[in-house]
DNA sequence: ATTTATACCCAAGTATTTTATGTATATAAA
DNA sequence: TTTATATACATAAAATACTTGGGTATAAAT
């Protein structure tokens, strides 16, 4: 994704919630969203998108939806109603994780 | 470290920013601290944990000083010079990431 | 004509963490 | 007093996720 080791493991994360977000979407437009939303500091690689919205298909959180636009090859994405339940989950532990990381990294508010 | 893959690639962060908050502290006291400040959300397991910290000191990140308390072997870590410049970058990196993901999970306040 | 953008894909290698152990002493509980 | 818990270190195989470096193909821009 990045130089940064921290994104490791956010990946199905950002992946559902944009898909909660935006009803459908394909993987090109995925990495170019997420470099938008970014303002270009986050950039997802194919190597590693791919796979993992193969793998999210495989568990049955994600379906797909093969269109042809322009002569080009497109897969739509979009969550099943299990994977809309575990996007709700997975929110949740990002926020206790963003949370827990403010906290171990926050400097003592003790003066 | 938890049930959840969002803390993978935090290790050694986490452990960069606390011996810089508490001067050195030894690898056991480190998995305390970290369930203490969390409580109990996040748990450092010692499988993680002290690989981390011996590729941190051959990297020259941190010491160590060995001691004997209680009859028992205490390895004391601390940042070194190299290692608190890099504690540096790593807190900048995460103030990013945290914002980024911020950004990227937050419902759009556009109404 | 060549590069950039769009759009998909895979596989080898790397890095981090999990899981399952192992050793040993001190203290608390049954 | 035996057993369990806490303290304190450690390793090694397996699982996992991601990076890196390719590959195929069409459309648009330079």
């Amino acid at each position: 994704m990045k130089n940064s080791q921290l994104y490791k493991g956010s990946l199905t994360t950002i992946v559902m919630k944009l898909l909660e977000e935006n009803g459908r979407m394909y993987g090109y437009e995925i990495t170019q969203k997420v470099k938008d939303i970014t303002k270009g500091e986050l950039k997802i690689t194919e190597g590693a998108l791919y796979p993992a919205l193969h793998k999210l298909e495989a568990e049955g959180v994600l379906e797909v939806e093969v269109e042809n636009v322009d002569n080009r090859l497109r897969k739509y994405y979009k969550l099943t109603e299990k994977g809309s339940a575990e996007t709700i989950n997975r929110l949740a532990e990002l926020e206790d994780f963003i949370r827990n990381m403010q906290t171990l990294v926050q400097p003592k508010l003790d003066y």
